[in-house]
DNA sequence: GCCAACGTTGGC
DNA sequence: GCCAACGTTGGC
């Protein structure tokens, strides 16, 4: 089983979207490494829902790989933002996979402290910071996890 | 609002 | 295939 940590801005789609909806197509991705990392997703993948261009930005809960990547239908759509005239109807370019919602964190664990902890300073979080879907160690995850579980 | 990082586009 | 110009992301 795979860790991940997916970003979306609250402002679009935040975990309280998540937690109502129970699961949700996570679509809008229009990034190829980002794809790319969608595809080699599994059922029963963990991610962290990470809340991206926020005040402050940081990992926000846990969801669920749920359903595998399948055609993202936004891109055909012209009245959707993330439309993609380019993307052929026969060879789509872009997916989403589907996830459902596990937990929100009782504490939000925020991105300056994520930069304060010496055990996350390799995370892809801090090192390619505009890539939107990233993996996470399984030492990275249980490090945020016990971040995010914390009584404040 | 600024700006660094970096992905994408398009001319050659 | 190179690379300059441009657009976007995302932290601050």
């Amino acid at each position: 089983m795979a860790y991940w940590l997916m970003k979306s801005e609250p402002e679009s789609y935040s975990i309280d979207d998540l937690a109502r909806q129970k699961t949700g197509g996570w679509d809008g991705v229009r990034n190829y490494a980002a794809r790319n990392f969608m595809k080699t997703m599994k059922k029963g993948d963990l991610a962290l829902f990470y809340h991206s261009s926020a005040d402050p930005s940081g990992a926000a809960g846990v969801m669920e790989i749920v359903g595998e990547y399948s055609t993202d239908p936004t891109q055909f759509d012209p009245k959707n933002h993330h439309y993609d005239p380019r993307s052929p109807a026969a060879q789509p370019r872009w997916a989403l996979v589907t996830v459902r919602f596990v937990e929100k964190f009782p504490s939000f664990v925020p991105i300056g402290e994520i930069k304060r902890v010496p055990a996350l300073k390799n995370m892809a979080l801090l090192k390619y910071s505009r890539l939107s879907i990233q993996p996470v160690t399984p030492q990275e995850w249980e490090t945020i996890l016990a971040m995010g579980r914390k009584k404040s």
